[in-house]
DNA sequence: GTCTATACTGTGATAGAC
DNA sequence: GTCTATCACAGTATAGAC
């Protein structure tokens, strides 16, 4: 492994685990054994290092989130496993990245291009929840239920954008897998209510999904 | 004014504004035309300050949310717009105090203390959206669908918590009142499904006080 | 209470040898 | 490509005069 990757890789986790903020260019060459100097030859400082990071976050976002945009997401309409599998994978990319958000505003603030980026991969989560939500209510959302809509989609996304945050806050420690689980669970029963007469079945099947996934877990 | 209250305040407009972890001793000090020795004299640093400005906003929000748990919002049960208000000054009482959440988790790590306290603060909030559900869910939700509620209720939870972050993330620069506004309407919302019958009616009634609030704004 | 001076620290960044 | 050595600077904090 190159040098170069080492020091992405390395850089990754130290922002994940003990935030962005406080690690410094000196902690990462320390944990690589590497000299500053030598971490410098490689990225112009921390700024680029990030850079890179968000560009290989962006690109594996991006590209998992057209999926449901392009095709609906199962092989039949209301495919529950299917969904409940991509959102998991969301989550999970997300979290592989989770040190964006842990300090969002601040990154975001410190790097306009970044936000401009950021800000556009929100709004593609958004139409992915939203092309998902139209396959699963399907017809029954009355034309006059736009805004409703509307408004379910925001509760998706926001909940798919800072669950984790709010779920290791509440239960510091958890075992990250259980919060992503939750998160998706979350997701799912926000959506149950307005599938009518399916609403309950379709509850039960996410809870049955949920308990299934909570037990094969230790693999 | 004293001083020693003319830092807290300047601080907190500063943390605000700037973002709290760029804002330096020094910035305060020479925003208020005073030199860092002053300063030092009246705190012992940044993290006194921060700690001195959490307590503040500790004391108006648990005072807040004392409200619904020891007594119902409203004259009658489902009073729809003693929520909204309710909701409301939650939302302003939190965007006062915004700078803790655009870096929550690098000032929850970074303080211990606050970490505990913040997160006793967060089920307390919790408290609040569950005790306001009971009442305007009535008797509606059956027994069986606890696990129902508790779900509604973390989703109603975080959108109070992350719902200005959100907001202003995809519409920069948006008057914050109108983030507010539309962060009360989203709960509300996110509530109407689980009213059975009164669910539309519920959800026009929310739009009705939104547009009105909307329009007499510019007071 | 408030000021000026100053010292200390950690971090970011570069130059030049190997 | 990698190292050592060193610089420059910002932010924190203190001492002592007024």
């Amino acid at each position: 492994m190159k040098t170069r990757d080492r020091i992405l890789v390395t850089s990754l986790a130290l922002f994940n685990d003990e935030g962005e903020a406080h690690t410094t260019t000196i902690d990462i060459a320390n944990e690589l054994d590497i000299s500053p100097g030598n971490l410098y030859y490689h990225f112009k400082g921390k700024d680029e290092i990030i850079a890179e990071l968000y560009q290989q976050y962006e690109l594996a976002m991006a590209d998992t989130l057209h999926a449901p945009i392009t095709a609906p997401l199962g092989e039949t309409d209301g495919d529950i496993e299917a969904n409940w599998y991509y959102l998991y994978v969301l989550f999970e990319e997300m979290y592989q990245y989770r040190f964006l958000y842990q300090n969002l505003d601040d990154i975001l603030q410190r790097y306009p291009d970044i936000r401009r980026r950021f800000k556009r991969l929100v709004q593609l989560k958004r139409s992915a929840l939203s092309a998902i939500c139209l396959t699963l209510l399907q017809q029954r959302v009355l034309q006059a239920d736009e805004d409703l809509l509307e408004r379910l989609v925001d509760n998706l996304t926001l909940t798919l954008n800072y669950w984790i945050n709010y779920d290791q806050l509440l239960h510091t420690g958890r075992d990250p897998q259980v919060s992503i689980l939750q998160g998706v669970l979350q997701i799912m029963t926000a959506i149950s209510p307005y599938l009518g007469e399916d609403s309950l079945n379709f509850y039960e099947d996410c809870r049955e999904i949920y308990q299934r996934m909570m037990h094969k877990e230790p693999n």
